[in-house]
This record gives C-alpha cells, structure tokens and sequence, in this order.
DNA sequence: AAAATACGTGACCTTCCGGTCACCTGACAT
DNA sequence: ATGTCAGGTGACCGGAAGGTCACGTATTTT
C-alpha cells in the first residue's frame, strides 16, 4: 500500500496545486481528501516542497519519454484529410485527459515563481509544439502536400493559435466544444492557405 | 497623503502579486516594501481581498476605457509598411511596459481561481486582440492591402502567435529581443502570405 | 484656538500552517 | 512466537499570517 499511498498523495497534489497554486493549497486538506491525516504525509515525502519537486520530476521525466526522441513523434500524414484527423484527436486528447490539463494549468500558474516550471512552461507552450509540426510540415512538403515554404515559419503559424484555444479550454472549460470547432475551422483554413492544390486527393 | 499611499499600496500590490500570486503575498512584506507597517494599509483597505478587488476593478475599468469603444482603436493602415510599423509599435509597448506587464502575469496566475481573473484573462489573451484585429484587417481589405478572406479568421491567425510571444517576453524577459525579432519576421510571413501583390507600394 | 479628522504605530489576538514526535498496529521475516 | 518495520494517528510546537485596537500626531475644519 506504500507506493499506492505516495501516488495518491501525488495525483492530489497535482489537483490541488493545479486550481489553487503551490502557496495557495496546504497539507491538511491533501491528506483529508484521501482519508489520511497530515502527518501521514511525512511517511512519503520530507516536505511540501518535495512534494513539488517531485511532481515536476516527473512531469520533466513525461515530457522526455513522450517528446524527447523523434521516433516517439507522429509521422507526417500522406494527405490532407489525414492531417486533419490527427490533428482532430491530438487537440482533443491534450483538451481532454484530466492530466495533461491539470499539468498546463500548473505550469500555467507556477511559470513565474520556478525556473524549472518556467522552462518547461515555454516547451510545453511554444517550442515543443512548433518542433513536431516543424518536421511534420517538413515530411507534407517532401510529399507535396504543403507549399514549400520555411517549415518551423508554418509550424508557429499553425501551433500557436492550437495553444491558444487549448488555454482557453483549460481557462474555460464550458466552451470546449466551441473551442474544438474552432480549431478544426482553423485547420481548414491553414490548408486552404498552405496546401497545394491537389494536396486533398490521394 | 493619503491618496498617495493608497496608490502605492495598489502598486506594490500588483507587483508583489504578478510574481508570487495573491496566496503567496503577505501584507506585511508589502507594506514594508512601502516603508510602513502593515496595520497602516488597514487606513486603506479593509482587507487583503480588497486589494485584490480593488486592483480587478481599476484592470476592468482599464481594459473597457482603452479597448471599449472603437474609437478608440487603431485605425487599418494605409500600407503595409504602416502595419508593419503600428504592429512593432503594439507589441513593444505591451512588452515594454511594466504596468501592462504585471497585469498580464496576474491575470495569467489567477486566472483559475478569480471568476473575474479569468473573464479578463480571454478577453487580454484571445478575444480583445481578434476583435481589434478583425476591424483592422476588414479596413485593409476594404483599402486593396489584403486578401478577402474572413477578417476574424485572418486576425485570429495572426494575433494568436503575436500572443504566444508576448506570453514567452513575459515568461522569460531575457528573451525579449529575440522574441520581438521573431514577431516581427512572423509580421512579415503574413503579408506575404495575405497582403495584395502590390499591397507594400503606394 | 479647539475639535475633528486622517493617517501612521506597535502591541496584541486568533487562526492557520508546515513540521515533529511518541505511539499504535498489522504484515511479514526469522 | 517474536522482532522488525512500514505506514498511519493525534497531540503538540513555533512561527507566520490576517486582522484589531488604543494611542500619538500632524493637518484640517470650524
């Protein structure tokens, strides 16, 4: 039950921390939330700040395993219908898993108190996306999908309005689904400006 | 002297708050930033939260005084060079300015905790640039400087990585010129991408 | 000139918070 | 059966936090 108990307090804590902030949430509500009286945390971590330490170790360690090998990348797609479907799920699936927006949220709120936060805020928000679509740009090219134009020029051009209507997902939850529509609408409008003219059909 | 001291606290608590968030600040560091001691600030406020309040309130006021009326907006340009310049203009004042500055990090770390906090935060991020950009694009078009294509759709691809950035300058302010150097090379992709064949020349 | 007001001070109160510790208990190894 | 130990408990601690109050004093009001 050790490990078991030391996750749960992880997970509670990514939640906490996540809404109210690092100062703004404190032990004693953590530890009742799973049952636990506060000083049972002390079996599992040293401090507080451990606590925090930790979560950003792994979140550290996630965001290597996921994004730090091209191979662990998504292939670029053959047609334009294709690319738009992945787009579809990626946006979805980073809007929806409980996770990964507690995450943002976190690095969100704390960019500004931690370096560590701070750095992984800007790979999360910025140059990790504009990297993978870089190279995804890059293979639509090679396969006369896209305009050839500066690929890593595209992939800001695309990603960063992406993130920008994923923030508002994680700001306002209520309008997800709007959100989502929005994306899509962009997408379309991306390939309307960039794709080559037969770039659709296979 | 009293309004005076007033101001200052409201100063020193935007500063204290846009870098530790409002849970992370005490009063009594605030106040003694100020030379004074912390119950001085209770001539002023009846509390901590109503300094917080206060703040929001100026920010609405703020936001409604400069962006609520489209007068006074900035009107299209006539040439590219002109939007190329006005643009430079907006987003180094925005990054520059330490008071538009502070209020974008408060807004950004309390977004998920202040239902104000977060109303503001789209309308700063998302809503209040598209809008504006929308009027400017929609009068370029109607001057032969851009493509017609859906104004909104076109200021939303292009506020939101303009966003991204002032978002990184805020993140990591060592990064600032380069930042503003890469906003200004994303200006120039979109008039290319956009602008008229002869948009540039008058 | 006297009274009222504005504003700042320092002592004090209460509550909350992170953290420690002696103790309990059930699982497990010997 | 017994000793060890991981994991949980509740009482306790020191300090920090928000907030109150009686008091002092300079400025204004009348």
């Amino acid at each position: 039950m050790a490990k078991d108990t030391r996750d749960r307090i992880l997970k509670a804590a990514l939640e906490k921390f996540s809404e109210n902030g690092y100062a703004g949430t404190n032990i004693r509500e953590l530890t009742e939330s799973l049952g636990l009286v506060k000083s049972a945390m002390y079996r599992h971590f040293e401090s507080k700040e451990e606590i925090w330490n930790t979560l950003l170790d792994e979140m550290i360690a996630y965001y290597a395993a996921r994004f730090g090998s091209p191979r662990n990348l998504p292939p670029a797609p053959d047609t334009m219908d294709d690319f738009l479907e992945m787009t579809g799920r990626l946006v979805n699936l980073t809007v929806r898993d409980e996770k990964i927006v507690m995450t943002r949220k976190l690095l969100t709120i704390e960019q500004f108190r931690d370096g560590r936060a701070r750095e992984l805020a800007t790979k999360h928000f910025l140059t990790g996306l504009t990297e993978m679509f870089t190279r995804i740009f890059a293979g639509m090219m090679d396969k006369g999908l896209l305009r050839r134009e500066d690929p890593a020029m595209l992939a800001f051009a695309y990603t960063a309005p992406i993130s920008a209507l994923i923030h508002l997902c994680d700001r306002e939850p209520e309008k997800t689904e709007e959100a989502l529509a929005q994306a899509e609408a962009f997408t379309r409008h991306f390939i309307a400006t960039y794709g080559m003219p037969e770039g659709g059909k296979r």
